[in-house]
DNA sequence: CTGGATCCCTCACGATACTG
DNA sequence: CAGTATCGTGAGGGATCCAG
């Protein structure tokens, strides 16, 4: 004879908790990458498969559904002509945004070299844009810049202590940096390697000027060192 | 014929990103729990389990093994005559506090009614202490409180700003508070209900003055309304 | 084409028993 | 006390299919 135990108990902690409600809400596997790419913006369920090549459609439909069911997400039909749907972070959820840049910033410090088929998606690199902003050192400050790293383009307009980033090349940019390898500039952000490393090892080609590639590097970095990781 | 397609590649989200990355770290089940009640101190195999009961002991041999290979937790036998083994945070696992506060302040907003077998455990309410603690609330105030939600007693030392919480009693604390339910604390930290509710319906026992209780509840607090959750 | 649903397989998780 | 061993279940991974 079969014990009923919980019936349809879903994965709990049980505990009554903040923090174990919170991973029951967003602590699912995908659920977080899922908010950091709504937190451009609403996209649709293509643009979020787009974002996270690696998701099973499985998933993402029942992240979507959680998270919507939780209020963290909403789900939005657009009205006219395109008749398209878009998912949107409600306001609970996007009230998850400081975290997010702030676990993004304690990862980024133990990233290592990638592996052989991690990317670099436009969606992260503004993420890293964000996260490593430091409004205290862009006050009076008034420039822009455009990343290309690969095939991702996106850029980044400072204006006294405000940081607007995008998707894309922008016209005019103070400061172009222009890499190969997706990891060219982890190093420059946290401190690991300097302007002039980067330059001299062809890592990074700076299409402007040095001391605006200086700047550049004051406004984004991570603020501690690296932490150091026991083999 | 069978296609090599990785060779054991484990889990991992295929983003060369900090956020990714540190969700490949502490974004497994249970483990930011694990963090959680390591934020105290150091803890035996036996004393995580115990804050963790519903953690299979061999899910919590392999956290403790990833954790410690992420460098985010350090394995350490204690010298003499003690030979046992504990547990504790590396400085860089130290460093997810902040985000561990605010994820349980965000967490807690939503979190509604306990469930029938919800338990509440002594780390959990210390977690909720520190993450409520508004030290800009306790400048210059010296004063002390005990906490009995059922079976867990945890106290909290205030002092211009700081704050020792504690498990156990507290003799001379300047006011107790006896609960019996354990979601009787939440609403008066989230602003549902004032101190005046929970007297009059007998959620919660106060030993000492109101205009102590009243003070507690200014000193502890969750800042923003809850949030507003769809059915 | 968008926006998913369905199938199948694998592996991580959960429960429990057992060992040094 | 501090885990390891075993085994069943279900969530996640990957490919494909389908409706509007």
């Amino acid at each position: 004879m079969r014990r009923i135990v919980g019936m349809a108990r879903k994965r709990t902690y049980g505990q009554y908790c903040g923090l174990a409600h919170a991973l029951e809400i967003v602590g699912e596997r995908w659920a977080l990458l899922l908010v950091r790419d709504l937190m451009l913006g609403p996209k649709r369920f293509t643009d979020l498969r787009v974002g996270l090549p690696r998701i099973p459609t499985n998933v993402l439909s029942a992240r979507l559904k959680e998270l919507e069911q939780a209020g963290v997400v909403r789900r939005r039909t657009l009205p006219r002509p395109a008749a398209s749907v878009v998912y949107e972070l409600t306001e609970y959820g996007a009230e998850l945004e400081e975290i997010l840049l702030r676990l993004g910033r304690w990862g980024v410090r133990t990233l290592g070299e990638p592996g052989p088929d991690d990317i670099l998606t436009v969606d992260g690199e503004i993420l890293a844009l964000r996260a490593t902003f430091r409004p205290e050192r862009a006050r009076g400050i008034r420039t822009s810049f455009e990343l290309r790293i690969g095939a991702v383009v996106v850029h980044a307009i400072v204006d006294d202590g405000t940081l607007k980033p995008g998707e894309g090349p922008l016209a005019g940019a103070d400061l172009v940096l222009e890499m190969a390898e997706i990891d060219a500039l982890r190093p420059l952000l946290t401190g690991e390697a300097g302007p002039g490393d980067a330059i001299e090892n062809g890592t990074v080609r700076p299409h402007g000027d040095l001391a605006e590639f200086e700047r550049f590097l004051d406004i984004f970095s991570v603020p501690t060192a690296p932490a150091v990781v026991p083999a």
